[in-house]
RNA sequence: CGGGCUGUGGCUCAGCUUGGUAGAGCGCCUGCCUCGGGUGCAGGAGGCCGUGGGUUCAAAUCCCACCAGCCCGACCA
């Protein structure tokens, strides 16, 4: 054992002296220019690519997974607070859409809408659509009109509430800058839709479904995040109120995490679900929707990734444990790897948050380097080597993501078994904490107009590096300041935040303010 | 939807001004050397130069049209 220690000493050493180790896997790296970056970690991750279909992605399986974990989780807390899932048409009737006026005035501009069936080959040889339908269908851009429309007839009495659905589905709005899982014409989410009784059971129940939003973000993705309340003009089209959850990403922008509306009986009117209430007269439910997406694979990129590529939080990655059998001759390959094996099978035993480990043992036959800095850039948590010094010594090493590439941790084989929860977890919570001081140290309380401009204002305009943050401020709740900063700035409020109240100023009008909220760039 | 740029092997591009029917790097394949840090060497596969038309003995190169994509301005999970 104490030859084991020693030679891995040998090791390191050797690796740290090499200046051609301080060369970062992604370039350019983060500072240098952060959408390039981004780019490259979800290429080198393999997470997802360009299709040749403009706008639209291919999830590649290794981002598919983080999301297919994500749903799970997701749908595990969904299901723990009573709603269940079900499904509903891609298409919705124009008529329907069209039934809530700010709500196709908002989506309008993003529609794809099929208006033909049939192919048919012309004069030119060209196939072209033939048949025209009697009335457009639009594709789902959100689902409220068309499930409201199934809702309207299933509620009758007060007895038939609360509804409490979900359904997992793929959505269209027609963006015009696409980028990978940030902004794509399709992309896959969740859409919670539900009615109730009265009003502030619906209020709860938004509230409720961001406050879980905010913990599986926290738990699952170990991304902080501030709640609260949309301002007006970032409000959902069509909501009476719009919470969300908002992240600081690394280039100190936020990014929306999760959306909860309250949609009072706006929907309801549109869509006909009325009930005979407990006094027998009629009555329009009182809906809510909330919804998430593959929009959060993104987030997780931007918030843990690093200039070696993606960092993935244990909780959502495909494959927590890659086991790299390192076989520089022949003659011990076999057994090297039957111990890959082993090991293999003895973590799989391990519980870890619930759900049993994923392990996998790269036994690819290419340069041991390549291999191992594969598994960096995808970002697996830990990297556990076993070679034939190792054989002998009954020992393994293991590098964690979370950690410079070059430490390695040697340790028993009984030992790694045992300690893999505790070091997930330790992972896990280091993520978190690690973002949560960079958007604490970016979060700014700001008492003037002047130095609110300073703060979002870069410093070089021509080559504008990765400036700003979150900016506590007071507002009067004044939508023109609001637009006016929207327009010189680029900065719009993010979220104003529940409950507490501190009386000043608004820094943009000097009226009286009761609060301040928080403004950002953002996605 | 308004303004600028670009379409050449899987990817990034050179070649175009001064027409003579293709090049580099990366990637890929094979072999050898390496293998506890993304290595090296040798060989190889892969392109009717976006599409259609025109000029010419001859077009990636010049002209016209079309199509597609990228960047810049208004929207968004």
């Amino acid at each position: 054992m104490a030859t084991g220690h020693f030679d891995f000493a040998r090791l390191i050493a050797v690796a740290m002296s090499n200046p051609s180790t301080a060369k970062t896997a992604i370039s350019p790296r983060r500072e240098e220019d952060f959408p390039e970056w981004y780019q490259q970690v979800v290429r080198a991750a393999e997470l997802a690519e360009p299709s040749d279909v403009r706008g639209c992605m291919v999830i590649r399986p290794w981002g598919y997974g983080i999301w297919e974990n994500m749903q799970r989780q997701l749908d595990a807390m969904f299901r723990a607070t009573g709603h269940r899932n079900a499904y509903f048409p891609l298409f919705i009737p124009l008529s329907y859409f069209a039934k809530e006026a700010e709500h196709v005035a908002g989506f309008a501009k993003e529609c794809a809408v099929v208006t033909h069936t049939r192919l048919e080959v012309d004069a030119d040889g060209k196939m072209k659509p033939s048949s025209p339908l009697t009335e457009p269908l639009v594709v789902r851009p959100t689902s409220e009109t068309i499930i409201g429309a199934s809702y309207a007839k299933w509620v009758q009495s007060y007895r038939d509430l609360p509804i409490l659905i979900n359904q997992w589905a793929n959505v269209v709005r027609w963006e015009m800058r696409p980028r990978l899982f940030l902004r794509t014409t399709e992309f896959l989410w969740q859409e919670g839709h539900t009615v109730h009784e009265t009003e502030a059971e619906a209020c709860a129940e938004t509230k409720q479904m961001l406050d879980v939003y905010e913990k599986f973000v926290r738990d699952h993705l170990a991304i902080p995040v501030y709640s609260g309340e949309k301002s007006e003009s970032e409000r959902f089209p069509g909501a009476v109120q719009t919470l969300s959850i908002e992240a600081m990403v690394q280039d100190r922008k936020a990014i929306q995490a999760g959306t909860s509306h309250f949609l009072g009986q706006n929907f309801s009117r549109a869509s006909g679900i009325q009930f005979q209430n407990r006094e027998g007269k009629q009555e329009f439910g009182w809906t809510t929707s909330w919804g998430m997406s593959t929009r959060m694979v993104g987030t997780v990129v931007m918030t843990h990734g690093d200039d070696d590529g993606l960092i993935l939080p244990p909780r959502i990655a495909p494959t927590q444990i890659m086991i790299l059998p390192i076989t520089p001759k022949e003659e011990t390959r076999a057994k090297v790897l039957e111990a890959c094996d082993k090991l293999a099978r003895e973590l799989r035993d391990q519980r870890y948050a619930d759900l049993a480990l994923e392990v996998d043992v790269d036994r690819r036959d290419i340069g041991g380097g390549t291999k191992n800095w594969e598994w960096i850039k995808k970002g697996v948590p830990l990297r556990v080597e076993i070679g034939p010094r190792d054989l002998e010594s009954n020992s393994v090493a293991v590098s964690r993501r979370d950690q410079p590439m070059k430490r390695k941790a040697s340790m028993s084989r009984q030992e790694i078994v045992s300690r893999v929860p505790e070091i997930l977890d330790s992972i896990q919570q280091s993520l978190f904490e690690r973002a949560k001081k960079f958007r604490d140290e970016q979060t700014r309380v700001i008492e003037s107009k002047k130095d609110f401009y300073d703060f979002f204002t870069p410093k070089n305009s021509a080559k504008p590096e990765i400036h700003g943050g979150f900016a506590l401020a007071h507002w009067n709740g004044s939508r023109e300041s609001e637009q006016q900063i929207k327009n010189d700035l680029k900065v719009t409020i993010r979220i104003i935040p529940f409950g507490e109240s501190e009386k000043g100023r608004c820094i943009f009008t000097g009226e009286p303010s009761s609060r301040r909220v928080i403004w950002a760039k953002s996605y």
